[in-house]
RNA sequence: GGGCAGGUACCCAAGUGGCCAAAGGGGGCAGACUGUAAAUCUGUUGGCAUAGCCUUCGAAGGUUCGACUCCUUCCCUGCCCA
């Protein structure tokens, strides 16, 4: 690839690339040069799970990888401790350093399913805020007016309906900015919610004298529920780790509005493939069209064969309603229990009363039947199943 | 520092001595209908228990037979003045 294809390579799925002539300039001289670009990507090292909108960032950067650059993972261990104002209401509850690095561990396992190791790079930013004498704290922050942190929407609104805003969170975007000076940054990837601060990046290279970073944004992809961004703790999201069949699942319960807002975020189809698609979509059933982005979702993390295993399984368990063949084993040790507190104990249900509310509600079958009983005493002499509210299935078996 | 308005369950919000585990809405969950979509309808949404009990309305104390509601102190938020 010449470097002007490998800009078209890029500028797929981004949003904004300020500026674009400035990447294309990066380009030529790193490859006469040779040296790799420095790609700059924040993470936040408070929610440890990876889903499948952290990944459209991600799968980016590797793209950046395969063309022989380095992806630079900055982590916001110093930034965690003050709060993220970007796409949040409230001011974020502030983090201790074990868990950061509990959540960093579980961090690297999930993101090398996506990112290559040798050419990954990871930075705790507190090497370097954390050695910010007050006086550059203050030559920092006389860079930008409160009138441009005041613009950003997220800010904004907090503002206007009287929300308090601590003024430490307007330091979050200087500090990020930051970053880019300490390490040097060529390019900064980020959501499309990122763009002011990866902006106040490019701003503070140019007072200490570096060639300002190129930001790019990416698009944000929508959770589960088809309205709010994927977020953890809007609960809408798909986990990049989890199972073929669970992660099947999740993506057919998406409405039908966001599928092709998934195949082209969340999939490697080419962008032929995807035309042809969302063509095949207007004059089908949706549903076919959903199954086939759960094959190609699932087949991205897993395998292919699993893929078409997931599909087949869900195919079997729902248009069916067959029992699905693979399922969570429960062993006990007595004969008989009372249903609400096994399902207490194998973790199925998190109190006994939401075991009782299921239950009443005709949501809980027990080898394919319907149990409206609270006393329901269940034997189990062989294996039995159970099917609790709409997903999950459940095997037990007695053990001695 | 002064003045004013507030802090209620996941979120918004009503409640101003017992009828309050706390209206209503949103969201969640479940059932029906479906394509595990959307829309709609119904139920449910602190915990434990077979009529009942326990914990909860910013925190701690107090008054009372009885407090989310009254009193005291404290903490927190917003607005205005300085």
């Amino acid at each position: 690839m010449n470097t002007s294809q490998q800009l078209e390579f890029i500028k797929r799925n981004t949003v904004e690339i300020i500026p674009e002539n400035e990447l294309l300039d990066k380009l030529n001289f790193s490859e006469k040069s040779k040296k790799p670009l420095r790609v700059k990507l924040g993470i936040d090292p408070t929610a440890p799970d990876m889903h499948l909108g952290n990944a459209v960032v991600l799968r980016k950067l590797r793209e950046f990888q395969e063309l022989g650059h380095i992806a630079l993972l900055i982590v916001g261990d110093f930034t965690a401790k003050i709060g993220d104002p970007s796409g949040r209401s409230k001011t974020r509850p502030q983090i201790t350093n074990e868990e950061i690095e509990k959540n960093m561990a579980t961090y690297k396992e999930q993101i090398f399913k996506i990112l290559i190791p040798e050419k990954t790079e990871f930075r705790y930013n507190s090497e370097w805020l954390g050695k910010l004498t007050s006086e550059e704290i203050i030559k920092l922050a006389s860079k930008f007016t409160l009138a441009q942190l005041l613009e950003r929407e997220e800010i904004s609104n907090r503002y206007k309906n009287n929300e308090p805003i601590s003024l430490h969170e307007l330091f979050y975007a200087i500090f990020q900015g930051y970053d880019s000076v300490a390490t040097m940054t060529d390019i900064e990837l980020g959501a499309t919610e990122q763009k002011f601060n990866l902006l106040v990046g490019r701003e503070l290279q140019r007072e200490y004298f570096q060639a300002p970073q190129v930001t790019m944004t990416m698009p944000i992809l929508v959770g589960t529920d088809g309205v709010k961004k994927m977020s953890k703790s809007y609960g809408n999201y798909i986990g990049i780790t989890e199972t073929p069949v669970n992660m099947f699942g999740k993506v057919m319960s998406i409405p039908d509005s966001c599928i092709m807002n998934y195949f082209q975020l969340a999939t490697n189809l080419p962008e032929v493939e995807i035309k042809n698609i969302e063509q095949l979509l207007k004059s089908s059933n949706p549903r076919d069209i959903k199954s086939r982005l759960g094959y190609e979702i699932v087949k991205v993390y897993h395998s292919e064969a699993e893929a078409k295993e997931a599909e087949q399984g869900f195919v079997k368990m729902f248009s069916k309603k067959e029992v699905p063949e693979d399922m969570r084993v429960y062993e006990v040790k007595e004969e008989k229990i009372w249903l609400p507190q096994l399902l207490l104990d194998s973790g199925a249900v998190p109190t006994k009363s939401e075991a009782r509310r299921l239950i009443e509600q005709k949501a809980v079958e027990v080898d394919g039947q319907v149990v409206t009983d609270i006393k329901f005493e269940l034997e189990v002499k062989s294996p039995v199943v159970l099917k609790v509210g709409k997903r999950q299935f459940l095997k037990v078996i007695l053990v001695k």
